[in-house]
DNA sequence: GTGAAAGCGCTAACAT
DNA sequence: ATGTTAGCGCTTTCAC
């Protein structure tokens, strides 16, 4: 293995010289940092990380944990958890893989064996037991997701309140007035996790501002669920002609079974969508969409943590702005 | 921060025999060992990561390399990283994400600088670039794929070739003799990786040993490819009743399709899919599946790279044996 | 069965 | 602008 002492001797320099023109932090002069330069090419030199690590008591490395339960979509983990080892890769750092399924330990176990320098982690609940945890431990975290006291964390998702009113807003521009919410399976809100009703008091509230007559039912997901929902919400509001919906796998299902009820979209009903662009616009139906931004929330998490790294002071707070994309399954409402 | 020497001082014993104690390399006495454990346990300590690794050249870290390319399909590439991490935590390692944008610099970057003990590739191509650096690799790999010429390469997949033949030999026992496979998207041949090659290998082979007639197209996603492909199935063997399909976001809607066309599935046709359990067990009629075992084929790819680093020799060539599941899609041929 | 001590390869004072 | 050197915290010979 070849070392700094290998390619100081090599430059003619001292192994701290050769440390320095690597890490930047004191000058070095123009003929100097040639000669390591070239010294370190030739010789094919790359530091130990694990020496770099005992030295300067920094890691480069970021812990990343990602969840695997049910009900939460795994392209849109997967997307996420690329986008962070991109964004990482950015500055100089690499990302550790954890599962949920190690728990509190895990993410002790890398932190106190100095393992990451940072902690990611995403699906938050409301009530996490991980909380504490990460508010005593010695690493700044970022989390992905708000959860019911996130006091002294720091935190990053999408608006989903704002996200829930604009797709009422944008109903409401094109004439609706009476609208539904079909949610995700039931688990998703029992398992409290915020985003899921934070969507929804976006939804109500905004559905009250504007004086809608408004419905929220959480829905389970599959063609049978798609239809009954279908029927349920047609008996219970004949006049419905605006549907948002926070389900992705019940997205095409849904649209078939109004269409199989007779409603045409968009022409009978408008169906606005809480998923990722591509799904929305891959639908047989490219559907109107607020996005859900993975890539997005993964670099800005990633750019909070760096932050914190570097000693400065972030927002405990960054609520994303939804961004809502006009396609084919909204339409101004039918006069009558 | 709490260090061995602080561990040493507490249970009254240098810090090898602590070292000692927590690696188990030496025998310790019943009695020392309880100390060290109390104090150890009293003091919360924790061995740092970076130190072990400089001491013992093992970071006891692994590399996983994941595609994001398009074609592969994502929920199986996540359940496969999941089941890499649970793996390597039995084994103690953690694991280390690696995207394929980095390309071979990434796999060079980790393995040169000592940050991971060894590599995991998934989506092998047949012509990858990266086999003749992992092969000169001073550290252990496995690949997920084979690729054209894995000489001194270990690696690991589902025989699908066994898995093509499996699912026409099913078609046969329930009498049918006229076959298609509808693939996955032409791209994914085209860019030659070997598996989607081997099926088809597979499924020919099978055919023609039973004198079937038999028939492979690639496909592309979506209702409309869907709806093309079973027209022009029909057109072309309007004899058909077993259609094997390689292609999971294409099996709802092919589905849809025959049954839109008058077919019944399984009363007119039989269809076995090659996907992972839960898909096939989901659909509106639960398909007769070739399981994709990624968790399988992680846990053992996790276990060769364990025997790798502890300079075992491992077989080149790991096929796991396909398991098929009959669910609702189908039947034996109805007798005309 | 246990201890002493020499590194592992790097960083960051402290010098000059 | 560069060199000297003392650690960083652990593992592992070597010695008893």
């Amino acid at each position: 293995m070849v070392k700094i002492t290998d390619v100081a001797r090599r430059a003619g320099v001292s192994p701290s010289t050769v440390s320095y023109a690597l890490s930047g932090k004191r000058p070095i002069s123009e003929e100097t940092r040639r000669r390591v330069e070239a010294a370190i090419r030739e010789l094919g030199y790359r530091p130990h990380a694990g020496a770099r690590a005992l030295a300067s008591s920094k890691s480069n490395v970021l812990a990343l944990v990602i969840p695997l339960r049910a009900g939460i979509h795994v392209p849109v983990a997967m997307q996420f958890a690329v986008s962070v080892v991109t964004a990482a890769r950015r500055y100089d750092h690499d990302v550790l893989l954890l599962t949920q399924e190690e728990g509190e330990d895990g993410l002790r176990r890398v932190a106190d064996t100095a393992l990451v320098d940072a902690l990611l982690v995403m699906d938050v609940q409301l009530h996490d037991p991980r909380l504490p945890l990460l508010r005593s431990l010695d690493r700044p975290s970022v989390l992905i997701g708000f959860p019911a006291e996130p006091d002294g964390l720091t935190c990053i998702d999408l608006d989903f309140k704002a996200a829930g009113e604009a797709c009422v807003e944008h109903l409401v521009r094109l004439g609706h007035r009476v609208v539904a919410l079909v949610g995700s399976p039931p688990e998703v809100y029992v398992r409290r996790t915020a985003f899921a009703q934070r969507l929804v008091q976006g939804f109500t509230a905004a559905a009250d501002r504007h004086r809608l007559a408004s419905a929220v039912h959480p829905c389970e997901t599959g063609a049978d669920a798609a239809r009954r929902i279908a029927e349920h919400l047609l008996r219970e509001q004949p006049a419905l002609t605006g549907v948002v919906v926070h389900n992705e796998p019940l997205l095409e299902p849904l649209i078939d079974a109004f269409e199989e009820l007779g409603l045409r979209v968009p022409g009978d009903l408008s169906v606005i969508a809480l998923c990722p662009d591509e799904v929305a616009a891959a639908l047989r139906v490219p559907v109107t969409s607020v996005a859900l931004p993975s890539a997005e929330v993964g670099a800005r998490a990633v750019e909070l943590l760096m932050k914190k790294l570097d000693g400065a002071t972030v927002p405990d707070a960054t609520l994303l702005a939804p961004r809502l994309t006009e396609r084919a399954s909204t339409a101004r409402r039918a006069v009558v």
